[in-house]
DNA sequence: AATACAGTTGAACAATTGATCAACTATTTA
DNA sequence: TAAATAGTTGATCAATTGTTCAACTGTATT
């Protein structure tokens, strides 16, 4: 099943270059694979993510940690990191009473590094 | 001006491993710098952005194409582009009553690649 | 000059989201 | 086993966000 035909309905005007749009549309990804390729950048998409990922670049650390790196609660970080694990870009573990985070994906690293290539210009 | 010290008040625990958080502190990129990155992984953080790229990856478009592709509204579609081009991830040419919108980017594209990798697994 | 069409813009509204708070679990230690 | 500490979780609320709608601009055509 490749991405469905939306309902051209809705769309409030001619097609001008039909056959772009035709060619276009046959070659898009599968409408799944856009909405988690979308849903995997608006984890990114938050200060306090993209500040715990930068953090776990350096070095594994627990919660109490990267809250009191960053200024927050333990709730709110650990809001934050039970996101950023269920789209494994990290991962935990446990050690008494501490439990502590690590990075878990290789390319989180590059994202990051097109990123701020991007915004550095 | 690095990386602004936040208000450890707001902590609620004690810093466990004092030393690790010390360092971190010290190698974390400017604040700037992470507001800029978050807000940029914020644009790819939307579904219909995320198609519009793709869709943008293959030919030049006008906005009317876009919208007949999508299923949705010029109106929706500028929107959406006009993001696109704050974040200089497209630029735009006019011909005639005509815009056509294209990539104005080389870093989009390995960031959806590496992204794309990532959701592939 | 008047019409038509491509595109833009701002206000409004519903939906989503992130921090807070309180209550909870899990593990260690006295 | 009771207290202390690390961490989690669900509800709540304010803030943000994406689409819609209506009105608008810009360009070409007649």
């Amino acid at each position: 099943m490749n991405s469905a035909i939306p309902d051209i309905d809705k769309c409030d005007c001619t097609v001008i270059h039909e056959d772009v749009v035709r060619s276009v549309r046959q070659n898009m990804p599968e409408e799944e694979a856009l909405l988690d390729l979308a849903d995997l950048f608006k984890v990114f998409g938050d200060s306090t993510r993209v500040k715990i990922i930068c953090a776990l670049f350096q070095s594994e650390m627990c919660v109490c940690d990267i809250a009191a790196l960053l200024g927050m609660t333990k709730s709110a970080i650990s809001h934050q990191l039970r996101i950023l694990k269920q789209s494994k870009l990290i991962k935990n573990r446990r050690s008494g009473k501490v439990v502590y985070y690590s990075l878990d994906d290789e390319h989180v690293k590059n994202i990051f590094g097109q990123g701020l290539s991007h915004i550095s210009e």
